[in-house]
DNA sequence: TCATATCTTGAATAAGCATTCAAAAACTAA
DNA sequence: TTAGTTTTTGAATGCTTATTCAAGATATGA
């Protein structure tokens, strides 16, 4: 018996960011063993091929940005505080142009949604825990008596990721910082009147 | 002398959806030749490689999008019906699933603004030719006061441009339709608000 | 210490890719 | 009709790609 050397985590989010800064059709498996340090024959053992580590990526992905909401929110006793919070976030990552603050999530959602289906189905289902997890933080402000209007939760937390998903997309034409964060502001306002 | 024999337009347009459905990173130069019917020669000759057929596409395309805004909104004398009109059209284009029926800007966008700094200013000078179309749209909307609020006709302009990208990104993942109707009549409330 | 099972290594493979080019075809002008 | 110019054609090129595999390395258990 002989474990493997490497820790999947750490492969795992190397790979995230390699298939985040190229997408997953240019990402080359050559650009794959510089990221994650492994050996071809080591990343097709682990993974089966190159499709295979984009999708444990994506589910490392999702496990990640999951534990950071929840983190987020829990710093947060006012659940609206932490909605304008977790907003400045996204805001703030937007600004940064960091391609390495990416969604990973939304850049595998526009390349291959149409083309893989197996792909998509992953991405649907992870989309869905996302909106779960607003929707539960929307209930919480409502609790709060922090909400204006009849909408319910999970209208407000479907608006809200469509709201993010176009703020992420809008961010590549390179607006001013101010204009993203008054977007921001006013995707705020709109989603808890 | 002689001239080309094939019609500009009608390849561009035919690039375009080959680009829209396999994006630009998968779309071979063979799916390139069976989706204009041109050779790889005349390609070469016409847009120089690969890239300036997806240049020339992209322009293509934020023209004939052009277009087809201008012709809807001269359809409709109520600016504010225009409106309702063209978010209707946007949703209706995001429930048919049709891969042709895709932004190709955003599509590019999302693939390539980091990575290719002149496709990236290509596309950013359309999303503000796009920005400035609906900013005078929301113009003439105030002008039939049909605006509640003090937002900046720029302001839900660009509200307006984040929710369709984010509505587009949001459609990939098959919501039901009715889902999608609802958030693009919220859409319309929050942005004329 | 040794045997064994498993992982690691990196060169080899075969397919696919964007691009080039020279020959053939065809339109234009005289 | 004919000469000249430009386009069309599609095979050839050389590179990159994902994937495989057999040899070597190394940890584990006896």
């Amino acid at each position: 018996m002989r474990s493997a050397e490497f820790d999947k985590e750490q492969v795992l989010r190397a790979a995230m960011t390699a298939f985040m800064e190229k997408g997953y059709a240019k990402t080359s498996m050559q650009d794959l063993k510089a990221a994650t340090g492994l050996h071809p024959g080591s990343i097709y053992c682990a993974f089966q091929n190159k499709r295979g580590l984009l999708l444990a990526a994506l589910e490392q992905y999702n496990r990640d940005r999951g534990d950071e909401l929840q983190t987020l929110f829990s710093q947060h006793p006012s659940a609206r505080a932490g909605l304008a919070a977790y907003l400045a976030h996204v805001v703030a990552e937007c600004v940064s142009c960091d391609p390495q603050k990416l969604c990973l999530t939304q850049k595998a959602l526009n390349e291959l949604a149409e083309q893989d289906a197996e792909a998509q189905a992953i991405l649907s289902e992870q989309c869905a825990m996302w909106r779960n997890a607003l929707c539960a933080v929307f209930e919480r402000i409502a609790e709060q008596g922090e909400l204006t209007g009849t909408r319910s939760p999970l209208d407000r937390a479907r608006g809200l990721i469509v709201s993010i998903y176009g703020l992420r997309t809008f961010a590549h034409t390179h607006p001013e910082p101010q204009v993203m964060r008054d977007l921001g502001a006013q995707i705020l306002k709109d989603v808890c009147q």
